[in-house]
DNA sequence: ATTTCCCGCCGTGTATGCAACAGCGCGGAA
DNA sequence: TTCCGCGCTGTTGCATACACGGCGGGAAAT
């Protein structure tokens, strides 16, 4: 369950107007209802969420840092559109993250924790196996955040959520490709049995590969997504 | 000429009140001029700014997401306080992500960052002799810099950056230990060995020694900055 | 017809005002 | 004397108002 987990704060105790907006939209986006491009008119989002300009802005500024939207000085805001290089960077620097997530989980997850993964891994297999997409897509969040979780370190969890938030907009379609389904889990279970048998340089390695194929998978569908404007 | 506005091109054309405060507090925060736990009261910074609250309000929320300032919804803000837990966890990504910088930028540096990175080093053997800590601080940062920039990976850039900025405050005082600055200048040089002669995972090894041993610096005098001023 | 300049409109940046909440001290009761 | 409740004050959250700047459309000149 993607919890949105500031760095140490557990009891959010009332949301403000603005955070509310922010959560939203950010799912919005995330979700891929918003397309990058969109532009975020401040009034047209504020009476849309029932509010005035100010919880809006808010919420753009508080967006901003986390890459989902950007935001230039006096022309506004947009849904982020990161370009192909950038999202080649991300990808690279996600693989890293994860890798070092993996590792760091093969050697300190708790008993508790492998069994949770463990499980995890055993729905996504029975998700696979009626392919169902949206279930295995949802779950499959959950089973990269148990990986940050075992790793017992907070700002790694955070760094490394965020990253895949950022890119969640741009890998929505990719399980769609046909065979890609069977081969994530393929590849989740080799992750996971190296991380139970404590092989950290190995579970690295194979998430490496793993982060690697999505970003091929996804760069075939690519250039579909290129161009929102040449028509 | 079609208008180009590229995303990631940040000369920021003109700054905006809000971000010039969020740079000024950040600055002040970084620097150690505002010492952690210190309340940002908003009327306050808007009189010292000479500003409205608004600005200040959307400067605030624009430093939470980086760590350097906590927001807490209704109580207001504060110069932010990582517990011990939270900052070992950094120092502990902060590793990683300069391992990843010194790898890939002893792959893909260019000729002239190289060249470069050799005169940084240089300049700091010269800081180093002369004892002027300060000095060796702020081209320390520029050092650090290069790596990034030599790895062409404008994401790692910008997180290894946050972090180091996230981190900056608490190892204001490490470089004064007394044979650290001799030590910092030796690492660097073996760094820069590795790069230069292509050895990616040399580099990483190297770097990661390197901020452990900072690390380890910093814990040493975690306990006289732990007191909150008791002198 | 195309290009260029100007003007008006829309949207953002900033200031101010109002209401609600949190912290805190004071007074009263046990 | 100590503990609890209550109102007061300061600060934040949100709304509204005002000013500046950018952008697009239209008109005039080439």
């Amino acid at each position: 369950m993607p919890r949105r987990s500031t760095t140490a704060v557990p009891p959010p105790p009332r949301p403000t107007r603005g955070e509310a907006i922010a959560a939203s939209l950010a799912e919005e986006i995330v979700a891929g209802r918003l397309k990058p491009g969109t532009p975020l008119d401040e009034l047209g989002l504020a009476k849309a969420f029932g509010s005035s300009r100010t919880p809006v802005r808010e919420a753009l500024r508080q967006l901003a840092p986390t890459g989902l939207v950007q935001v230039a000085p006096r022309r506004g805001a947009v849904v982020a559109i990161p370009d192909a290089t950038q999202l080649k960077d991300m990808f690279l620097v996600m693989a890293e993250l994860e890798a070092m997530a993996a590792a760091l989980s093969a050697l300190s997850m708790l008993p508790e924790q492998r069994r949770g993964l463990e499980r995890q891994h055993a729905a996504m297999a029975a998700m696979m196996r009626a392919g169902d997409v949206a279930a295995y897509r949802a779950a499959n969040v959950t089973f990269h955040h148990l990986l940050y979780l075992g790793t017992h370190n907070g700002y790694l969890t955070e760094i490394a959520t965020a990253t895949r938030r950022r890119l969640a907009p741009f890998r929505a379609a990719q399980l769609e490709a046909p065979d890609r389904l069977r081969r994530s889990h393929e590849e989740h279970g080799e992750i996971v049995t190296a991380i139970q048998r404590g092989d950290a340089a190995g579970a690295a390695a194979r998430i490496r590969t793993h982060i690697g194929l999505t970003e091929q998978t996804w760069s075939v569908m690519a250039v579909a997504l290129r161009r929102p404007d040449a028509a």
